[in-house]
DNA sequence: GGCGGGCCATGACAGTTGTCACGCCCGTAG
DNA sequence: CTACGGGCGTGACAACTGTCATGGCCCGCC
C-alpha cells in the first residue's frame, strides 16, 4: 500500500472549489503525494473511490448531496482505502460518528497547514489521526443529558414549525411533546425550543 | 505599485488556518506573488496591513474579532492598499456592503482556485473584479419588500429573545413590535418571527 | 411483595406571539 | 380643499408555547 516507490494517491471532496484547489496546491507541494482530480460532493466522491481507488479520501464533512460520513461509509464498503474528515464545525457526536464508519482521520479546519500531509501519511500507514482537541473535548463531553424522547422531539422539531405537528410525525398528544420540550429546555438552560434545537445540534446530540 | 521587477505582496487573513495554509500554498505557486506572514483574524489583520503595507489583503468574512468588510474599512482608512473579500455565504446584501467599503474584489469560495491569482493581480493593477455571479443576482435581487421599520424590528430581534424586549429596545408599545414582526412575515411568507429574521438576512436586508 | 426512581404521557394554566381592525400623520393627486 | 393611499403606532383577541402537577409503566432494590 505504502510501498515507497509508488507516491500516495489522494482524493480530495469538497464542494468549496477555491478550497479545494487550495488544498490540492497544498498537497502536491509534497513529494510522496500525488492529488487526484478533485471532487465537489458526496455521490460523485463515491464513484470517484471506486474508479480510481486512491489510497486515501480527503471528504469535506459538509457537501451537498451526502455529508462526508455517510459517502465515507459507501466507499468504505467497496473500495480498500482510507478516509480523513475534514470539517469547519467539529462537534463531538460527529467526531463519534464518523469513527463509527470506521473513518481513519478527523482534522478541523483549524489544524495547522503543515500538518495536513502528516496525517495522511499516517492514515495510509494504517495509523488513525483524531485532532487531540476535538478528541479531548468528546471524551470529557458529558454524555447528553437528554432523554432518548426529548432528543426525537428536538430532532423532528428541526423541520417542523408548530408543536403540533412534531406532535403528529411522532403520534403523541401535543401536551407531551410540550413537555419534553420544556424538559429539554430546562436541562439546556435557555428559553425557547429554537434554541434548544440549536444547542443540542452543537453539542452533537442530534 | 506593480514593477515588473517587484513580486506583489499578499496579506492573507482567515480564521480557517487550515486553508490559510492552502490558500498561502496556492498563492506561494505564483511567481510573482509574495505571501506575507498569515493572520487568524480580523483585529491583527489590520495590524499586519498596518505595518506590512502589503499591495492586496485576501480577507475571509466571517472572522472572529472583526469581521472581514469592517476589518476592511479600517484597513483602507490608514493604508495604501487593495482589499479582496473572500466568503462562504456570498449574499447580495453583503456585497453591497462591501462595495460601500471601497473594497476591489468580492469571490466567493466556490470560485475555481486558478481565478484567485488572476484576481489579485488585476486588483493590485488598479481595477476591481466581482464574483459575475453575486453581482447578477445583487443585481435583478429586487429591494427588500420591507418597509424601514420592519428592518429595525427584526434586526433588533436578533438579539432579543422576546418581543417584549424588542420593544424595550426600540421604545415602542409591545403591540407595535408584534405588528411590524406580523408584517414582515406576511411579506416574506415565513410563519414565524425567528424564520423571519433568518430570511432577511439571507437576502442580505438586515 | 412492596417501595422508590426514572421516563413517558397528558391536561390545566399562564405567558408570549401573531392577527386583526382601527386611528393618526403626511404627501400627493384630483 | 378634500380624498386617497402608505407607513406608523396601538389595543383586543385568538392561537401557540412553556410550566406545572398528576398518573401510568417499567425496572432495580431492599
Amino acid at each position: 500500500m505504502s510501498d515507497p516507490t509508488e507516491r500516495i494517491r489522494v482524493l480530495v471532496a469538497d464542494d468549496e472549489v477555491l478550497i479545494r484547489g487550495a488544498v490540492e496546491a497544498l498537497l502536491a507541494l509534497e513529494e510522496d503525494l500525488e492529488v487526484l482530480p478533485g471532487i465537489s460532493d458526496g455521490i460523485a466522491a463515491v464513484a470517484a473511490a471506486q474508479e480510481h481507488r486512491p489510497d486515501v479520501c480527503l471528504l469535506d464533512l459538509e457537501m451537498p448531496g451526502l455529508d462526508g460520513v455517510e459517502a465515507a461509509r459507501q466507499i468504505l464498503r467497496s473500495v480498500p482505502t482510507k478516509v480523513v474528515i475534514f470539517t469547519r464545525h467539529a462537534r463531538p457526536g460527529v467526531l463519534r460518528r464518523a469513527l463509527a464508519a470506521q473513518v481513519s482521520g478527523f482534522v478541523p479546519k483549524s489544524t495547522p497547514a503543515e500538518e495536513l500531509a502528516v496525517v495522511l501519511r499516517q492514515v495510509v500507514a494504517g495509523r488513525r489521526y483524531v485532532d487531540p482537541e476535538i478528541a479531548a473535548s468528546a471524551l470529557t463531553a458529558e454524555r447528553s443529558p437528554l432523554t432518548e424522547r426529548e432528543l426525537d422531539v428536538l430532532r423532528a422539531g428541526r423541520d417542523a414549525a408548530r408543536v403540533e405537528d412534531i406532535a403528529a410525525a411522532l403520534h403523541l398528544a401535543p401536551g407531551t411533546v410540550r413537555n419534553h420540550v420544556s424538559n429539554a429546555i430546562g436541562k439546556l438552560g435557555v428559553r425557547t425550543r429554537q434554541e434548544a434545537e440549536r444547542a443540542a445540534w452543537e453539542a452533537g446530540w442530534i
